[in-house]
Order: structure tokens, then sequence, then C-alpha cells
DNA sequence: TCTGGGGTCCTAGGACCC
DNA sequence: TCTGGGGTCCTAGGACCC
């Protein structure tokens, strides 16, 4: 098949906030933060619009954002609740194109080819004006039907669907025709390009290479800036099928567990006594455990990561046997939180990462867990039954609870 | 003005095996 | 006493993405 624009994706626009002003329309129209309340430690996770202007953008420290938006509404992010909105927007994608993968929470790959035949009316030019006009419907019936406003990009390759979504905004559809590429990527900043990072811009802007034109008439070779220009000519030639299947952490829970699970916690004030810091780490194992046995994985790998408070991290891991039991994990990861701590230095953060993950322990080793200190079973199937219910807050350990109201 | 929380992927060195 | 080459798994760190 010829390769043509037939990539799209699709991206909502500043999702979070949009999610929050269908659930507070005083929110509709006004400068909008999500991440947190003004004057609290963390970053902004979603801004609006009317914030963009004056510099504000996702990543940035909240406590700079309400220096230059004084006048901003602050909102705490509530993970729990962007979810369904995006479960929402796939089914309805789901109608319009036969091939939808999940790539984040707001960001959506499709795969229009083979589908000219099904769009095609009377006065089109061509397959492009088809698909063009097709995406067009499908974004305003995302408008309609969820309230949620979405940019999408569609070019021949993923990179170039995902920065064509990026010129989209906002609310808007781009398409980048086969052919027009160069003339698309040549104009814009390098950063621009998936891939290209804070770091890999500052090799390169060191180079005197600022535009990814410049970057394209870097020849082959064996150093940095030429493995980049490299991945700047990969990504403009057209793409291959999409991946068989979501990025696992998209994925629905009774589908195979697969990639890695984690949970982590920064401190309001950093941890320099043992207990409060022991406490912190159970909380942490109870949750991500839970959030395994939902998904019906099993994990050999259990990762602890340790943040000091002058921002040194560092991770330590110990495989084993497959297991998704609180008492297992919970004796791996205390066992690298005491070998690895020095004491004299306050807990900025504490994590705990499954990793290995599996949908059942491989045959011959299941239950046997010869690595893992013996399992010790308590009422956590009773106590997991109620979370599916009512959601993981509605239970909460005893020595969790004291450690958060002793704060 | 310090810097959240959830992920994926890549690299590099060492252990271990044949 | 000296010692190749290939492959895999594990761990630690870091870049990147949203």
């Amino acid at each position: 098949m010829t390769p043509l624009a037939r990539l799209a994706c699709l991206d909502l626009d500043t999702f979070f906030v949009s999610v929050e002003r269908l659930l507070e329309p005083r929110l509709v129209g006004q400068p909008v933060i999500v991440g947190g309340h003004k004057g609290d430690r963390g970053v902004v996770t979603s801004c609006s619009y009317e914030v963009r202007p004056l510099g504000v953008h996702s990543g940035m420290s909240l406590l700079e954002a309400a220096k230059l938006a004084p006048h901003a509404i602050f909102v705490p992010t509530r993970h729990d609740t962007y979810g369904p909105y995006a479960a929402r927007v796939k089914e309805i994608l789901e109608r319009w194109c036969p091939v939808v993968r999940t790539a984040s929470i707001d960001e959506f790959y499709l795969d229009f080819r083979g589908c000219d035949g099904l769009y095609r009316r009377p006065g089109d030019v061509d397959g492009d004006a088809t698909i063009e006009r097709t995406v067009g419907e499908m974004r305003q019936a995302i408008q309609v039907e969820t309230g949620l406003p979405a940019s999408v990009g569609i070019g021949p390759s993923r990179a170039i669907a995902k920065m064509a979504s990026g010129k989209a905004k906002p609310a808007g559809v781009r398409m980048v025709k086969l052919g027009e590429e160069r003339a698309f990527a040549d104009p814009l900043p390098v950063r621009k390009l998936p891939g290209i990072g804070p770091k890999a811009e500052e090799v390169l802007l060191a180079a005197g290479i600022r535009t990814l034109g410049e970057l394209h008439a870097v020849p082959d070779g064996p150093s940095r800036v030429a493995g980049m220009a490299m991945h700047l000519r990969e990504s403009l030639c057209p793409s291959g099928p999409l991946p068989e299947r979501d990025r696992p952490a998209f994925r629905e829970h009774d589908e195979v567990a697969e990639g890695s699970l984690s949970n982590e916690r920064t401190f309001f004030a950093a941890l320099g006594q043992e207990q409060p810091v022991y406490d912190a780490l159970r909380g942490l194992v109870e949750r991500v455990t839970w959030r395994l046995r939902r998904r019906g994985g099993f994990a050999r790998t259990v990762s602890l990561k340790l943040r000091y408070d002058d921002f040194t991290t560092l991770t330590r891991a110990r495989s084993g046997a497959p297991t998704n039991a609180e008492g297992d994990v919970l004796e791996v990861a205390m066992a690298l939180l005491v070998a690895s701590w020095n004491r004299r230095r306050r807990v900025r953060l504490l994590g705990v990462q499954l990793a290995n993950l599996s949908p059942a322990p491989a045959p011959g080793v299941a239950r046997q867990l010869p690595l893992f200190p013996p399992a010790r079973p308590r009422a956590s199937a009773a106590i997991d039954a109620v979370r599916d219910r009512f959601g993981y807050a509605a239970i909460r350990l005893g020595a969790v609870e004291q450690a958060r109201s002793a704060r």
C-alpha cells in the first residue's frame, strides 16, 4: 500500500483543566492551574490557555506559576477522576477508526489506512480530503458528546502526526500530506521532535543546531548529534503498523499484566525519624500491591526509590519468585531500605516499584517464593473486595492513618 | 522559586553459562 | 598459568514523555 497521511494523533486540550471545568462550571473562561493549592509544594500538571501567554506551563513549580499568574484559580490534581473521561473518548474514537491505541491518559493514535472507501463522498477531491474531513467530524463528535476539546494531527508517520497535533491546538485539525514532511518539520525547533528532551536540546544548541531542518542536514556518523539526525530522518519516514496493544499502563484491568507498577510519595517535610519512614513504606507497598492484584498480576522484582532532601536519588532492586502478596513485597522493600538508607540524611521521597510483571507465576515456580521470605497471609482478600467496590481510600491501615495524622 | 507522580526505554557493567 | 567469544540476566542510573 502506498504510504499516505493516514496516521492520526489525537490530543485532549488541557485535559485535566477541561475535566475540572466540566465538574466545576465556575472555572469556565477563568485562568485555571491544576496541580495543587496556591502555595503548595508541587508542579503544574495542566493549565488553561488563559495563563499560557504569561509563561505558565506544565512541569513548572506552583510557586513560580503563582508569581506569573497571581489571579489564577489553583485546583488540586484529582488523579482518579480523569481516567473515565479518557475511556469515554476512546469509545468514541473506536466508532470512527478500526485501530485506536492509547498512548497516555490524554493522547491516542489512530490508523486510518484502508479507510478511504468507508468515508468517501462525492465532493472529495482525493483520499486526503476524505480523511481530513472525517477526522474533523470525529473531533467534533468528541466535543459534543463529552464536552472535551481535542486537537488532531494527521501525517504519514506517528512523529509527524504528533507534531501536527501540536500545531492544530486549540481544538483543530492539521494534516501533513505525503511529500510535505520536510516543509512542515524543517522550521520547527529541535525540541518539538518526540525524543528530543532538555538534555538533547542542550547538546544540539551547543552545536549551533536550532531547527529540525538544520538537524536534517547533519550526515550519518557515530557522534551523538549524528545519532539524533538519524532519529529525525527515521521519524519522518512513513510508519509501520501501530503497536498491537495499548501501552501497558493504560490497559484495562482484566488484560495481561506487563511493564511495571509504582507508587511514590514526596513528604511535605523531609523525614529524619525511622518510624515515619517505615510507616510510609508500608503505605506505599499496600497501595502498589493492591493495584497489582486488581490487574491479576504477579511481580518478580521489587525496587525501592529513595530521595534525600538534597534531591540525590538512588534505587535499589531485588528479584525473586513472582508474588502479589503485600507481606512478601514489604519484606523485600524493608530489607532494601534498611540496607541503603543513610540515617544521617533526611528522606524527601520514598517509592516502591514492581517490575517484571506477569499475568501468573510461571509453571513450577508458582507459590514457592523461595527467594522471598515466607508470605504472611492476612485479611487482604476481604480488604481488596471492599476497595474494588468503594475505592482504595475506603480502608486504611492503622499505621498509615497514624502517620498521616501525626504530621 | 526548587523541582509531583505515573510510566517507558536505553545503556553499561558484572555475574554466570557454554 | 593463562584465558576467547557469545549470550542472557540482573542492577543502577538517566533521558524522556505526559
